[in-house]
DNA sequence: AGGGAGCCTGAATCCTCAA
DNA sequence: GTTGAGGATTCAGGCTCCC
């Protein structure tokens, strides 16, 4: 146990047969060019080099490394292979020759946002990890994950009963009460993680490239293996694998060829910390704000929606004379003259050509109101025109 | 154009070089499984044999399906072969030899939430589509999306530079004022698609396996391909990607080796459907033509769209007094009057509490327009009331 | 031609300042 | 002091442009 520092395919040998439970491998990836990051105190810089001669040259190394790892896993064993996307095809086949394609389980999809760019073509925004157990008898714990939004909570607490017609109906007890059902644990994880990328900004990273977030790894090594279980790592740069596995209660093996690297993640080890993602702890859901009638509204506007801002919901998506256009919809609780103070406020230093403030209530009193502001227009919704014609209908009507 | 009947192999040689936009495959899985699924009324069953007699037999076909594509596909075309599990390197890997891997452009992830089994394992909730051009220089459509909830409006409005030490930092003028950027759009599509799986339930749902949803292929053709562009699928099935490109406006050539599926696609292009469910699906993912206009006031309404109707748009989701509420969008070819007449002749069988006509132009006039019809209740477009307020305000200011 | 410098991205954080 | 809205900042990106 601990961080050993030489190249994998030699240090590897010197660890016994049938040793470890979980190999988790993140080579270098196959993209020729040198990655180097600096501390976020700027007071250190790691790097490290991805050059090869040919993609077979890659491979070849890779094969033998994934060899040397077969052997010193357990029968129960398994492997996690990290790779990216100008090689994963390549590195499936070389798991295949070594594991057999009859060991092959998973082919998980880390996916994230990140930041853009602008390339030609779909944004890159997912990496791929290959899982494959050395033998058909593997150590796997099933880890559950929450319902879909979509789920209706009855459905997941209800029991159910048929009834006489053979339709599926909620039990109830004599009183007419519904009957909790037996407990749920959830849905079974999938092989699509949707994990944020370790940001630029975050607290969690260290300064080495291409670091991952420890959830990931979390979720591994929780997967493949049990409290006191090995975990091994040949390409371990920062130790991220290693603190998560010390965090979790197992053992473990890191190898590094850059003694920067070592030392970074035995200093790591020292003192293992878990920093919560904000997004992660709060959820997308935490930060999304707009009703789904807001969004219509927005839409219909052919305005791009903006949230983490109180008095703006959006711009339209031209400009007028080079200058934006802010949006606001109306909300359930405010009236008319408290959206449009919102809105100017929160327009002030952007610049727009003009604002526009959405009207969707009618009952109010106008009087007050001020329709001939300059830079303000007020728009009725959809709703709002139909409601108004509606009840105009009605009275002169009757 | 048209759905061909036959062996794909054979069938393509019967294509000219060079002549069409976009191939689609969706080959039969190397899965050594008979598919067959009924319709929902159980008046048909349709399956097909997915045997091969080994695996290279099988990329030995698709070796060959894949070179006849590259010889029908224009210099500006694209390949989207979708690939299941078992077989997605080996299909990558020849998709290289083909195309050459300088040509790959995406690993696109179609991820899907199932209901889960009880499976020893991930929970499998993604399928992969290989994206691969004929040259560098091919025909694509970026699509935006939504920014992320945790964007916040100043990185999206304001223009930045990098200062002396390299430090990127917000623009300002002479006055220390910020700098107003570009026009932004959202952000560009992601290589990961959160399209829901095909619900069993769907009325867009004909009864033929491994039928994909009709989202995932429109996302194909708009990104690919533009309106009058030719569109191929040799392994077309029950012709989803035809209906696709039908209704996106596209030219499409289907070929099947089942007579069953050539006679099903067909009757399906005589009606082409789009299920509701996938409609709504969308929401979060954003709209697949930003220049569909008439979708977005239709959803701004709460509307229904309706196709195949030429004077209703649609319906709104809720009755009035029991009765329906029809819409029309007033198209960019047609008078206001017009419109009100297409309008009140389609609507006059359908019972109707009243009418809804959404006005999109303003350079008309209207002196001999009757507004005041008892049924009929003119709306201006958000587009139109912005434009007339721009309008005014130009002409008070100057 | 080919390789490096410079530019534009936006996600998700950190950080500042006002209430 | 505490909170929280919103301004600021970096990058396992990827163009273009310029020698």
């Amino acid at each position: 146990m601990g961080v050993l520092h030489g190249d994998c395919k030699e240090v590897l040998k010197s660890l016994g047969d049938a040793s470890v439970d979980l190999a988790y491998l993140d080579p270098p990836f196959f993209t020729q060019k040198t990655h180097s990051l600096s501390t976020r105190n700027n007071t250190a810089e790691y790097s490290f080099e991805d050059r090869w001669t040919s993609l077979d040259d890659y491979l070849a190394f890779m094969a033998e490394v994934l060899r040397a790892s077969r052997r010193v896993l357990k029968e129960t064993g398994c492997i996690f292979l990290h790779c990216d996307r100008s090689a994963a095809h390549h590195l499936r086949l070389l798991l295949d020759q070594v594991f057999g394609s009859e060991n092959f389980q998973s082919e998980i999809i880390w996916a994230y946002r990140r930041w853009s760019s602008a390339k030609k073509g779909l944004l890159n925004a997912h990496q791929t990890v290959y899982f494959y157990s050395k033998t058909g008898d593997y150590k796997f714990n099933t880890i559950y994950t929450d319902y879909s939004p979509t789920t209706n909570v009855d459905q997941i607490l209800q029991a159910r009963v048929r009834n006489e017609s053979g339709k599926a109906v909620y039990r109830r007890d004599e009183t007419g009460n519904v009957v909790i059902g037996k407990e749920k644990r959830g849905v079974p994880l999938s092989d699509v993680w949707n994990i944020p990328f370790l940001n630029p900004k975050a607290r969690e990273r260290v300064g080495y490239p291409t670091q991952k977030p420890i959830l990931l790894l979390e979720r591994i090594i929780a997967i493949a293996t049990d409290v006191g279980d090995c975990v091994l790592d040949p390409f371990c740069g920062s130790g991220t694998t290693l603190v998560a596995a010390k965090l979790l209660g197992r053992d473990y093996i890191g190898i590094d060829i850059s003694l920067d690297a070592v030392r970074l993640a035995e200093e790591r080890l020292r003192q293992p910390v878990r920093s919560e993602s904000q997004l992660l702890a709060d959820g997308e859901e935490g930060f999304l704000e707009k009703s789904d009638a807001e969004r219509r509204i927005l839409r219909a506007l052919d305005a791009v929606p903006v949230e983490r801002n109180r008095g703006i919901d959006g711009f339209l998506r031209s400009y007028v004379d080079g200058h934006p256009v802010a949006v606001r919809i109306q909300k359930a609780d405010e009236d008319i003259e408290m959206a449009k103070r919102k809105l100017i406020a929160a327009s002030k230093t952007k610049q727009c050509a003009f604002t526009i403030l959405v009207r969707t209530t009618r009952n109010e009193d106008y009087s007050l109101f001020d329709w001939t502001d300059e830079d303000l227009l007020v728009i009725d919704s959809y709703d709002v025109a139909i409601e108004a014609w509606l009840d105009e209908r009605n009275h002169s009507g009757s």
